[in-house]
DNA sequence: CACTAGCACTATTATTCTACGAGTGCTAAT
DNA sequence: ATTAGCACTCGTAGAATAATAGTGCTAGTG
C-alpha cells in the first residue's frame, strides 16, 4: 500500500513526464512537494521497489513503469474537465442535423485527433450483426452490373461483377428471390443460405447457374466483416517515442490490421477501459483507450490511441463526452 | 553532346546507385569499363560539369543529379523484361474472370507494389466525366434513409441522411423525378440540375421540400469528385532515402491530399511519362512513374511512387504489361 | 523517528582529437 | 588520349576529456 506522499510523488512523476518526456529528478519534485530532495528520493527508492517507476540507467532520473501508469490511472488520475474551446469543436460537429449518426462520429473524431494529436478509431457492428436488408443490381454495361448490398443498419458495400450469358431479366429474378426469401439474415451467415436455398432453385431455370451463383457468393463472403475507420494515424509520427521508421513501421502495420483492432472490441465492458502499452497489444510504447457506444441499433466502439505517455486525463474526459453526445 | 563513353560511364553510375544508395567512385566504373580510374575521372569531372552528377563532398564519389536521372531515363535506359516468376504473378491477377476490371487493376497494383516496394496509386475518372446512371434510396428505419449513387462507369457511393416528416412516398416521388429527369448529367453538374429542375416541382406537392432538397443536394455535392486508390503507402518507410520522419511526414501528407494526387493525371499524353525529384511535386526525393489506361468507358491512371533512386527499367516495364492487360 | 544536508559515485552527453580510408584533382610521363 | 602517381580533402569511427544531472548512502538534526 502506498502512503499519501508516494501517491503523490508518483503522479507527479506521470504527469510531468506526459507533459516533457525527460526523466524526472528529485530536484524537481521537492519544489513543488514541501519537502528536500532526499526525502523525495527515498519516495522515489520506494515507488521504484513498488515496480511503479523505472530508472533509464543507474543514475538517471525515474520514469513511470507500465505499472506506474496503470495505477495512475486507476487511483490518481482526476478527470480534466474539457476546456470551452474544446467542447465547442465538437458541439458544431453533434449539432449538424442534416448528418448521420455514423458521418457525425467520423467527424468528430476528425476533431478529436486534431485536438489531442492522437490517432482515433471508430470500430462499427461485426457482420454476424448486421443483418441484409436489401440488395440491388445495377446493369453497367454489356456483361457486367454492380450489386449494392444494404443491411438493416445503413451500411452499404457494393461490388462490380461481371457475368457472361446471362440475361437481365435472370438477374432480376434471382435478386428478388435474394430479397424475399434471406432478407434479414445475418451477414455472415449469407453465403450458406444462397447454397441452400437459392441455389436449387436457379439451378431450375437459369442456364448460366453455377456463374450467377458465384458471382453472389463471392459478394457476400468478401463483405467487410468489420467497419473500421481509423482516423489521423500519421499523428504517430509527431509523437517523440515513434522517432524512429522501425517503430513506426510495426505500429502502421498493427493500425492497418483490421482484424487485429476489431480485438479492442472484445471485451465486454460498456465503460472506458484503458489498456496500457503491452496490455494494447499494439506496442509496448502504445496505449489505447476505448469505449463502446450505443444509440438505437448502431452500436460500436470508439478508441483513441496513443503514446503509452499520453494525456490520459484529458483523452478519457473527452471519450466520455462523445460517449455521451452519441448515446442522445 | 556527350561521347559514347560519357554515356556509358553515366548509366553505369546510376545503375549502381541505384542498385546501392552510396556514391560511386571512380575505381568502381574503371573495373567494368576497360580504362584507368583516371580516365574514369575526367569523364566524371565532365559529366559533373554537364550538371548530370554531383559530389556529396569536395572528395566523395558521385551520384547522379536530378538532370543526371533525366537523361538516364531519356536516352540510356533500355526496358528490362519481366521476369517470369513476376509475369505469373500479375497473370493469375489479370486471368481471374470473376472479378470486376476496377477490382483486377488494385489488386495487380497491389502485387506490383509489393513486388517493387513502391508504393502505386489508381486514379478513375473525374466526377465530370462520370454521368448519374441511377439513384436508389432505402430506409434504414424512422427518419433515416440511405441514398445510392450509381454512375454509367460503375461507380458507386452512398451516404446516410437524416429526414423528419418526410414520408416515404414523397421521397420515393423525389427519386423518380431525380432519375427520369436528371440521370445522364455529368455528376458535378447535378447539384445545379437540381435546383433548377427538381425544386420546382418537388416545391409544389412536398411539405418539408427544402430538407428534402437540401439533403439530396448534399449528397451529390459531397460525392468524391476523383476516386483514388493509394497502396503500400508504407513502402516508403524502408526506403533508405525516407529514414528520417520529416521527410516521411511530408510524403504522407501529399499521397493522402487526392487533390494533389489529380494533377497527376493532369497532362494528355498517353504514353508512360516519368516525373524526377523536384517534376514530382512530391518531394525531391520522389519519382512517379504514370500512365493512362482507357478500356471501354473506363478509363484512368496509374502511377507508380517511389524514391528518385527508382528501378526506372524495371518499372517502366511493368507499367507498360500493365497498360497492355489493361487496354484488352 | 522522520527528515535533510552533504558527499562520493555513476552514466550520459557534448566536445575535441586522432587516425584511417575512400575518394578527388592535378601533373608528368607514356 | 591515357594513365600512374601523389598531395590533398572530407567524412567516419574511436578514444579521451570535461561537464552535468542525477543517484544512494551516511550522519546529523528537530
Amino acid at each position: 500500500m502506498l502512503t499519501d506522499r508516494q501517491c503523490e510523488v508518483l503522479k507527479l512523476i506521470v504527469e510531468k513526464y506526459i507533459k516533457d518526456p525527460i526523466p524526472v529528478g528529485s530536484k524537481t519534485i521537492s519544489k513543488t512537494l514541501k519537502c528536500s530532495s532526499a526525502t523525495v528520493r527515498n519516495e522515489m527508492s520506494a515507488l521504484e521497489e513498488a515496480g511503479l517507476l523505472e530508472k533509464t540507467h543507474t543514475s538517471s532520473g525515474r520514469v513511470p513503469s507500465e505499472n506506474g501508469y496503470r495505477y495512475y490511472v486507476d487511483h490518481l488520475m482526476e478527470p480534466k474537465k474539457m476546456t470551452g474551446e474544446d467542447m465547442l469543436k465538437l458541439q458544431t460537429v453533434f449539432h449538424n442535423q442534416q448528418l448521420a449518426l455514423s458521418d457525425v462520429i467520423v467527424k468528430s473524431l476528425q476533431v478529436i485527433s486534431d485536438m489531442t494529436n492522437y490517432t482515433t478509431v471508430v470500430l462499427g457492428s461485426t457482420s454476424h450483426e448486421n443483418l441484409l436488408k436489401q440488395i440491388e443490381v445495377v446493369p453497367i454495361d454489356e456483361g457486367s452490373m454492380v450489386v449494392i448490398v444494404i443491411t438493416d443498419r445503413g451500411h452499404v458495400e457494393h461490388k462490380n461483377i461481371r457475368l457472361q450469358n446471362v440475361s437481365l431479366d435472370e438477374v432480376k429474378k434471382t435478386v428478388n428471390l435474394i430479397n424475399n426469401l434471406i432478407a434479414g439474415t445475418p451477414i455472415d451467415e449469407v453465403s450458406a443460405k444462397l447454397e441452400y436455398e437459392i441455389k436449387p432453385i436457379i439451378g431450375k431455370y437459369v442456364k448460366q447457374h453455377e456463374q450467377l451463383y458465384n458471382a453472389f457468393y463471392h459478394v457476400f463472403s468478401d463483405f467487410t466483416n468489420q467497419e473500421v475507420n481509423v482516423v489521423g494515424k500519421n499523428k504517430f509520427l509527431s509523437q517523440p517515442e515513434f522517432s524512429n521508421i522501425e517503430k513506426i513501421q510495426t505500429v502502421f502495420s498493427k493500425l492497418d490490421n483490421p482484424e487485429l483492432l476489431h480485438k479492442i472490441e472484445e471485451d465486454d465492458d460498456n465503460n472506458i477501459k484503458v489498456y496500457i502499452g503491452s496490455e494494447s497489444k499494439i506496442d509496448d510504447d502504445v496505449t489505447v483507450i476505448k469505449t463502446k457506444f450505443k444509440n438505437g441499433n448502431q452500436e460500436g466502439t470508439l478508441a483513441i490511441i496513443g503514446p503509452k505517455r499520453m494525456e490520459y486525463d484529458r483523452v478519457v474526459s473527452m471519450l466520455e463526452y462523445m460517449k455521451e453526445n452519441i448515446e442522445r
